[in-house]
DNA sequence: CAGGTTGGTCAAGCAGCTTGACCATATAGT
DNA sequence: ACTATATGGTCAAGCTGCTTGACCAACCTG
């Protein structure tokens, strides 16, 4: 592979990632959730399962906890997810989604669903199912990291 | 395809894209170019082929030409490119890369091969190109956007 | 050549992050 | 049990990269 083409391949990746985030966005913010940026999905997407302490989330998303937990602070204050005591530490607390939380976690899985429907069209059934599973292969454990 | 499914795929794309970013990033400090963040690389690969005039690069990058402006006074401070003047309006400035403005762009190129060697040895050959050849296909014209 | 458009800069403001300091609780060492 | 250290979290201040708004100079159209 020459360095031009692991380039192009960098560039296309990075293009459909910034495309996609934004299609995203897009499609959130029209089920009525104009209230969030695209940051917040990934924090969702950590407090989802059962919730996280701020110094987890921030783990996750590659930033201070003073960050995350102004994040948190957002979130709390647009009714997306609270703060509760945390069972078993008291220094803690963990933060769960709310019932808008989940609303919210809803509509970004279906705009995602809309902006792969898309790639099915262009590419078929079959490639999607290619490139989920190559990327997913090649996706790293570590926190998520802004793509710029 | 499942929302789930769709959620999954596009997990999986983000943290590559942000991984990437980093790796990239990470490639062309270690090559010497410590001053450089991840922006300045796509404005490079606009600056590339033969110059661009601030407002091209605004609409490229997706910012205002203000924005724009400030990053090209950057990498101009620290003699990556240079503003010429503007062959047929005299408004205008063409800003081209400088002989370090080259060094820094290769350094990208080898370090991003650098990561699609990774990935060919996770995936085989054959997958990695079936993936560039996806990712090309499905990506968009527009304006380069942040992934987050 | 007047009126509107376009390329670019200057200036001020703001959002989201950082570093640094600090408190409360938990955990480990003796 | 008692001290020492580590960990979860917040408060405060500061910086960086972006935005909006105002403006000038050069271009283009009638």
């Amino acid at each position: 592979m020459q360095n031009s083409e692991a380039m192009a391949l960098s560039a296309a990746l990075l293009a459909v990632a910034g495309d996609l985030t934004q299609r995203i966005n897009d499609g959130v913010v029209a089920r009525g959730f104009t209230d969030i940026r695209p940051a917040h999905g990934f924090a969702f997407a950590r407090l989802a399962p059962d919730g996280a302490t701020v110094t987890d989330l921030a783990a996750h998303l590659g930033v201070t906890k003073q960050a995350a937990s102004q994040l948190v602070d957002e979130i709390v204050r647009k009714g997306y997810a609270e703060r509760r005591p945390h069972p078993g530490d008291a220094r803690a607390r963990l933060v769960v989604l709310t019932e808008r939380g989940w609303a919210c976690t809803r509509a970004a899985e279906a705009a995602a669903a809309e902006v792969v429907e898309r790639w099915a069209e262009l590419l078929g059934e079959g490639e999607v199912r290619a490139l989920r599973e190559g990327l997913t292969r090649i996706a790293p454990y570590g926190p998520i990291r802004p793509a710029w």
